[in-house]
DNA sequence: CTGCCGGATCTCGGTCACTGAATCCCCTAA
DNA sequence: TTAGGGGATTCAGTGACCGAGATCCGGCAG
């Protein structure tokens, strides 16, 4: 279907590279500590020298990404200096871009959101006035929230897969129409003169999660990103996995209800065609749960009805739980297909839908992982849901930045060709 | 069910450890082009300059592990001098413990097998027992092959999962019975006094494949293991993926007959009930192809009961090219979802059992792979036999060791806590 | 046969990140 | 007030990579 890609040589490595990593490590070693840490502390931590800590503290600290935050002393002894990350170092833009909905973030380098906004997808407007509007909404954000634009270190786009990564474009996302092998990255980064970054929601929900979401967010996971579809990111070791393409993650046709409806693929209960939230909607209006007047099967309208079946679980109807009970099986036995297949530590879940499947799912997706996991022997699986909230692709999206410019990826070690 | 696994804290690096890391790219750089390269293209290639190229070829050569192999001059100019592998600079000792049969294998540097051989497992001996035995073929062994013992770089053992790599020990596999968290790394580690490695088969396997496997052991791809049960390996950008606890790659419960027959776990048609070699043996009988009188479901019974069935269907049996037919599509189904979960660029398919059945998986897979492929607007899926014949799990339990000792490993350049 | 030329490789000094030892600094406790 | 302990910094040292230039090794024209 494309060229052939021949494989990338493995490259070598010297020290002004070395430097920058050491530096990022340090860094993500901070940033991944609530309180701060020391520079004793750190030579723990990364196996560095102390004298080689003090020296790449400095370094941060003149580039103001740290600060130093209070002394702390028990017992005897010079107290330890803390360094902190300064939050307002370095900002970054995240889009999100869904076939409902298109949003907008602010992040600082501790991943707050500084400044966001929403706006309707332009139904049936062609790929470059999108574009265009896009940029514009980006300036103003910018301006309004008062941020040196010299300190944005770059524009992140999440969009839905599947996508090209070489390219940085879209690749005909079933509910995008118009938009096959749209370029957007190139696009975007002119009309903005940003640095601009593109990756799948799923993906960038992942990043978000290493990069915002706490201690769920370290080591080896899964994200399960429940949105209008169903996908997943993965992070193995604390680096985000992408594939040779950009589109790891798609888990739409691992079967998971052999009895289930047939697929558009001749096979019957995938996940596209069992539990994502279209079709949960879809049962629950059979069910008589909803009445059944929905006039659109598009974003918006799906999440305001699923809602309403939540209500009514919430509520007590016992074939609301049901139905909520039974997608949160299937979604769980998927979710074991690859935690299996990839051996992780944990299951993360987030979206847009999740806050309020959330109760339904944790109490029965664990039990599902737990039941089939084949290293159950050894080790357990965590499953939470994610801190981060409702606005996870666009936050990951602006993270996609923080985390190619200052997370310590191997990858960044290697010479460039 | 076991302790909790604090996250591994992200360590530096220095300079040592980058010498050491450049040094192994630049072998596997040789390693991996068959022909040998010379100076200049390797700094080329691996992206450092051409006196740190002339340093480290140096390190390399004094260590015996690469020779100076002739001269290649088109042209004016002093001719490019070539470097090559050299075999006898290092071996590895590789033993694959299968439920049915225990095979040893001597193996030197290019990954070439310099002597080798096998046993019957001992059915119903106690752990302690099957260990001592193979330690003292091990010494047999590389006493016969005539290799200098100094050379001998350590021990590689393949086992059934699941397995603690922590531990290194074997987790009560389906088929070993009394093998509960066998420590079988530390024993064979102090009966033979090599330094040892355990891994499960499919992954080494899968890292036989990144050494002895020619071109199409590079980049991203999933290995098919084709044993007893059906296992993946993982390799994505040249490095191995293990997961947490050693496990990844178990594929047994992922479903692909939803109107298959009932598994143990509750669903139907998973890998593992469905399409092993167990079951086509089975469904052979069933139609007749084979005669009922199998005595045992174990390997080498069904291993021969297999090969009849080829056989048939090599004759041109229609109802035993349907069953294998049939089987393909269902293992190639399988390796879809691992595909679109990860994003590959290939599948290898390689294990005992992959040489009778070749011939029909390659016709049938290609096609379900790229049918169900996410990714196929981007990029097509690669699907490909292995080189590397039936003693993969051996081969490959020696290539760990290799892999560990010159594999340009991204964990390599990082300190050690 | 000789000198010239181009390309590969090596020699030598320079740079820079990390490290070991020693020093400076700051606080607690007697 | 002083001793002492631990944190952080300074200073010189090491070693891997890099730039420039020298050296080596053929082929080719004269």
């Amino acid at each position: 279907m494309t060229e052939i890609r021949q494989p990338t040589p493995r490259r070598g490595t010297n020290l002004p590279r070395m430097g920058d990593f050491n530096l990022t490590v340090i860094l993500d070693a901070i940033r991944r500590t609530s309180g701060g840490l020391s520079r004793v502390e750190l030579a723990q931590i990364v196996g560095l020298s102390p004298q080689t800590i003090s020296n790449i503290s400095r370094r941060l600290l003149d580039q103001h990404l740290i600060v130093e935050a209070g002394k702390e002393g028990t017992g005897p002894g010079k107290p330890r200096t803390i360094l902190r990350l300064n939050p307002s170092g370095m900002y970054a833009i995240g889009v999100h871009l869904d076939p409902a909905v298109i949003t907008f973030v602010v992040l600082d380098l501790v991943g707050d959101v500084v400044k966001h906004s929403r706006m309707a997808t332009p139904a049936g407007s062609d790929p470059a006035t999108v574009i265009t509007t896009i940029a514009d909404e980006i300036k103003i954000l910018i301006q309004d929230s008062g941020v040196d634009p010299a300190k944005v270190a770059g524009l992140g786009v999440a969009v839905p897969g599947p996508i090209d990564l070489d390219e940085g474009s879209v690749v005909d996302p079933p509910l995008l129409q118009g938009w096959n092998r749209v370029r957007i990255r190139e696009a975007l980064a002119q009309a903005t003169g940003m640095e601009t970054l593109v990756d799948k929601d799923v993906t960038s929900a992942a990043v978000a999660e290493t990069w915002a979401g706490g201690q769920s967010g370290t080591g080896s996971f899964i994200f399960m990103y429940m949105g209008t579809g169903i996908g997943c990111g993965i992070v193995l070791n604390d680096e985000v996995i992408r594939g040779t393409s950009g589109n790891a993650g798609e888990i739409g046709h691992i079967i998971v209800d052999p009895g289930g409806p047939q697929c558009d693929c001749g096979l019957r209960g995938c996940v596209k065609s069992s539990c994502i939230p279209v079709v949960v909607v879809a049962e629950a209006e059979a069910a008589g749960i909803l009445d059944g007047n929905r006039n659109s099967t598009e974003g918006p309208d799906v999440q305001e009805y699923f809602a309403r079946l939540c209500d009514a679980a919430d509520a007590g109807d016992e074939k609301a739980i049901a139905i909520l009970d039974r997608s949160a099986v299937l979604v769980g036995r998927a979710a074991a297909v690859v935690t299996n297949t990839l051996d992780v530590e944990r299951v993360v879940f987030g979206g847009p839908f999740w806050g309020r499947m959330s109760k339904y799912f944790l109490q029965r997706v664990p039990g599902i992982i737990e039941e089939n996991s084949a290293a159950r022997r050894i080790h357990s699986i965590e499953v939470v849901g994610t801190g981060v909230g409702e606005d996870v692709g666009a936050i990951g999206a602006a993270c996609l930045v923080l985390e190619h410019t200052l997370a310590p990826r191997a990858q960044r070690l290697l010479l460039e060709g």
